[in-house]
DNA sequence: TGTATATTCAACCAATTGGTTGACGATCGA
DNA sequence: TCGATCGTCAACCAATTGGTTGAATATACA
């Protein structure tokens, strides 16, 4: 249960990974596509999502010669409850909040 | 500010900087003391902190010869706000949590 | 069948990480 | 002032990470 916390939030740290999360929040992609607007090798990406899926942040569905991506957010709940017990952070200011989604959302040019 | 979560969420993939933050959660303590229960030298340790500097998340204030650690739960909300655009989790199981938090706050015994 | 597409694998590289030990600088207390 | 304590620094080590390229595998299509 800890060494799924460290896979989690290592997966979360890097901002390639990150970027592709939030790819996959609009919509289920192929490997090719997650890769297109990375200046990187396709199998630069390719470890990454492995990474993910070890974390169990992202499914990956092979069906004909595509794999297809999957957002698994059940993953993010445990880190999420993690840092609900420093529950020192009061009410989340939502304009940050909405500016952070905004610049997230815009995809890989996140970093 | 994307750099910023690559640290935080960096400092948060270890589980002995985990623990640390949970024992830095009842009080604020010297580095001697965050080190005692830990299997590992004292210079690891300070590694470890150095790390949870840089990310923000404690800070350390040195009054006379001791150096005092002190939470500083601020950079959590940043990651937390980002783990909130992926929003779909849905209502955390309040059950979970307090088991959750229960093992985290024993000690560094958690990983 | 043969070729193009989708994806991973294998080998490699430089940089980072998590740990060690030993020496060092600073501060306290007798 | 002297010795003990607090903490970091420096050098080292093995393992991991994030990237590369080129070959390999698997599927689709003509």
């Amino acid at each position: 249960m800890d060494a799924q916390l460290d896979t989690v939030f290592a997966a979360l740290a890097d901002p390639t990974r990150r970027s592709i999360l939030a790819m996959l929040l609009e919509d289920d992609m192929a490997v090719t596509d997650v890769a297109e607007p990375f200046e990187m090798s396709l199998a630069a990406v390719s470890k990454h999502l492995t990474i993910l899926t070890r974390a169990g942040l992202i499914s990956q569905e092979k069906r004909g010669r595509v794999k297809w991506c999957k957002l698994e957010p059940d993953a993010l709940r445990d880190a999420s409850i993690w840092m609900q017990s420093f529950g020192q952070f009061e009410a989340v200011n939502l304009d940050a909040f909405e500016r952070f989604l905004e610049g997230e959302l815009d995809g890989p040019t996140a970093d």
